[in-house]
DNA sequence: AACGCCAATTGATCTAAGTCAATGCCGGTA
DNA sequence: TACCGGCATTGACTTAGATCAATTGGCGTT
């Protein structure tokens, strides 16, 4: 075990959780090297573990920056798959501002918090996935990325990303798409925090994800992963965890699904599905 | 009185409200002319008027229209100025696919509905905003916008919209920190709506629009227009009427501010914002 | 195997906001 | 001037979800 690997668990066990200044690279800036290394085969490795390579930005635009002779650096930082311990947080203040992170495998939460401690997730993070279609293009401060489980990310810059996007107008238009997508999903989001039972609220939650994962080849059969703790659903859901518990109980005593352990397995998909959409 | 506005004003009293498939326009669609209209007294009539011309894409994109040669038609269509009178929704389906509105003046709210009635109002417009950034690039659908007041607005072809902003990165550019505000926005309204309590919502929604009427100079000393009605604060706060009615009566009471008829004034900002960030 | 630490469960209250219903108010219309 | 229809106000009561607290269960550590 290295060394960094062992003051992260040391740091992880503590309890505390905070910013690790430390992060492993998988294949480490291996400087130079004009050439691309999505080939080689740790640059691949984590890409053919990623569920959502295809419909993901994150392929098409290192392919843009091996295509074009391009700034020195940025190959080799686009490369890197960092690694970040399940429960810390991804990215420092100061890195928000240059660099956007694309979630290569693991689960994260991008949430915002109020000073007395009241918290809001904003969206779960899956392998593919970007913080958010606007960070492409602005830096976003405020908000909080947290690991889940243990996460893989690379870290592009963002004034390359924006020269690639601003010169291929097909990945503008993709760009798009996914801004249009995570418009719909905040609008649905508002209405379930504004408007819809708690019942409601967690029924779409569980719905939501299983889709996601199923369309990520990640759902086998009724069974997918699901890292979620209570008080995950609770923070995405605008309520107690207490009472998420309450809610999931009784969904599961009635016979929609269980979540053992850190898995999920739905059992009425037709019924949860009814429970998402009215009461 | 033309036989449109009749028919409109005969629909308003009849207090059905339903898509009205007529719209009045201010300089009808005056056809040909490769010439713009930027400068002819009814093109630029209303914009003289609109508080956010500066800010707005509105008046950028329209002269981009103007320089380039253009798509017939183009320049007809963005600049006829469509005038709906209050409590009419603007804008069918079909359009939507199609058109961009943009806001020259009035307000109006953009909403989403389920089929009970449950409804949350996303945002409302003022003159120089869009109806969402997203919407410039991508059609959006099963959102309603609607006129609170009588409201003022241009419709651009989404075709034309995406061709100016894709030849020109500066307004790209401008598209993009747009489109960061409104997710800034958005993650705010999150936290609303999930984690703030019913008083802090309802002063914080009063704080932002007063400081949004500030920023276009349609604040005068502690007085502005205030056309919301309390539903249409419950249904951005995700609160009952009832409820915004006790609660504005309280923070009336309490000496923060009045609503009288169509009119805000503020008594004592400070304590306002200081509700509005807690408690 | 025993311990300790979280996280989940469960039940007993509490409370913010919703619902219901009666009344008052204001602006538009006859 | 009187009437009317929304809208706002107010009070009585209900309820969904929060809070508090005690108990259980799981899991990794010693």
């Amino acid at each position: 075990m290295d060394t960094a690997t062992a003051e992260l668990l040391a740091e992880q066990s503590s309890g505390e959780i905070r910013d690790p200044a430390q992060f492993r690279s998988i294949n480490g800036a291996h400087g130079s090297s004009g050439q691309d290394d999505l080939r080689s085969p740790e640059g691949i490795s984590s890409c053919i573990v990623c569920p959502a390579y295809q419909l993901s930005l994150c392929g098409a635009i290192r392919e843009k920056f091996a295509q074009a002779e391009w700034l020195p650096g940025t190959l080799p930082v686009a490369s890197t798959v960092h690694r970040i311990p399940a429960r810390h947080t991804i990215f420092h203040h100061k890195e928000w501002s240059e660099y956007v992170p694309f979630i290569c495998s693991g689960w994260a939460s991008s949430s915002i918090t109020l000073a007395d401690g009241r918290r809001q997730t904003l969206s779960f993070l899956l392998g593919g996935d970007i913080v958010s279609a606007a960070c492409l293009l602005e830096p976003m401060s405020g908000r909080t990325v947290e690991a889940i489980t243990e996460v893989e990310y690379r870290k592009f810059k963002r004034s390359d990303v924006k020269a690639v996007l601003f010169k291929n107008v097909d990945l503008m238009e993709k760009v798009s798409r996914i801004w249009g997508e995570e418009r719909i999903h905040f609008d649905q989001m508002a209405l379930d925090l504004g408007r819809r039972t708690a019942d409601e609220r967690i029924a779409r939650l569980i719905v939501n994800i299983a889709d996601r994962l199923a369309r990520r080849g990640m759902r086998h059969g009724n069974s997918m992963e699901f890292p979620l703790r209570q008080r995950h659903i609770a923070d995405a859901t605008g309520l107690t965890p207490v009472h998420v518990s309450k809610v999931v109980g009784e969904f599961q005593r009635a016979g929609l699904f269980e979540i053992r352990g850190r898995t999920l397995t739905i059992f009425d998909d037709a019924e949860l599905r009814r429970a998402a959409e009215w009461r």
